[in-house]
DNA sequence: CAGAATCTTGACCGGACGGTCAGATTCGGT
DNA sequence: ACCGAATCTGACCGTCCGGTCAAGATTCTG
């Protein structure tokens, strides 16, 4: 197939194979429901070559947990700038966790499940960069409101709703889907939760539509 | 102390012992999390007293959730009722769940690591029972929207939201409390956290103050 | 092509943990 | 006081699972 003499190839493919199937088994029971050995199946691999790689399932874990986090320090930030609309700002910051809710669900729910058990590995970021972007972002929302383009509302608190209402859609999609008697979560539906939540948030804000 | 002659005491003084002290160590570590020993030593007792009344660890699990589920089964539904006012309604509704995330955080994070895991044990509980919660309470809205109360949202959507929003400040409250740089949720901050989802479902769900 | 470096893998190990059990103790009724 | 039932518990067991290892295969480098 292709013949070019690639160097370092096992090493990427085997981590990249390695690092994927474990997003997907640690998604599904979380770090202490996973099993080394059930990764090692999923990304057809025998277990001592995740050992020889990663070393430990911490390890392992800790490595996935670094890529979620980076996703995390998401591109959804860029929507929240002075020189915006709330209104349009906020359709976007909504549409884009939303988007990441659909499309990275596993992702998501390894994030949530370490929230869960007390975020032991995640803190450091949790207090530092995420709350520094909290900060700069409740500076845009302050200013919004002076210009009297949004009501005052507690802006960290605006963030945790946003965060909890479009993140729900991935954590806890079995939820959804039980109550709303679906298979899975179709394209209808996340277009249903973009307008409930999208409202939710602009109206609830007090933000008038864009000019 | 109290000196009649009680039968049975032992079992309900154990059992209820357990079951508080298993409700904590799973909250804290989800089922995988948790240790029959951890168990054991919170409740004070040997680890084989915990086998002699419950058996297994996924029966002494099914015990603690169906507690929780009874309790999810809960007071605030009462609340959505065409006799009341949305406004009053909804703000009830979100005071309670919001009460509940306050004063009893571990179910609720049981709750949610177990729909987290695919929720192989509450299937049943979430496409029966809440299944026809949510569908007795979006005929409720559906009156109050006709009758010109409120907006027209899709109103499985918005009860999803306002779980999503309440739960949050029980499941990842690690997360709050690192970027308000708070050691625990205190007073002040429910109180922020309930006036900001409830203007956010008032407001954004268009209900107009009770007259 | 030789030798080094990297990678692969089946077989194995040790500890942790859920669960068992038999004997001791306490309880409740009469 | 007595007896059967219920309760308690330390000691033990078997399995599962993360992790190791050494020998072989493959790939890189000069």
């Amino acid at each position: 197939m292709d013949s070019l003499p690639e160097t370092g190839t096992a090493r990427r493919d085997s981590t990249a194979a390695i690092l994927a199937a474990a997003e997907r088994v640690f998604a599904r029971g979380g770090f202490d429901g996973a099993r080394m050995n059930e990764i090692a199946t999923e990304a057809g691999l025998p277990k001592a070559n995740l050992h020889y790689y990663f070393g430990t399932k911490e390890r392992l874990y800790r490595a996935v947990l670094e890529a979620i986090l980076t996703q995390w320090l998401d591109a959804a930030a860029e929507w929240i700038v002075p020189g915006r609309h709330p209104a349009e700002a906020l359709t976007g910051y909504v549409q884009a966790k939303l988007d990441h809710a659909r499309l990275r669900p596993e992702a998501s729910r390894i994030f949530a499940a370490e929230l869960l058990r007390g975020a032991p590995l995640v803190m450091p970021f949790l207090a530092g960069e995420q709350r520094r972007r909290v900060q700069d972002m409740s500076l845009v929302f302050a200013h919004w409101a002076t210009q009297g383009l949004m009501d005052h509302l507690p802006p960290a608190h605006v963030f945790f709703c946003i965060w909890a209402m479009t993140q729900t859609y991935a954590d806890f999609d079995v939820q959804i889907r039980a109550v709303l008697a679906q298979d899975a979560l179709d394209g209808q539906t996340f277009a249903d939760a973009a307008a409930t939540v999208t409202a939710l948030v602009l109206k609830g804000c007090g933000v008038r539509a864009a000019d």
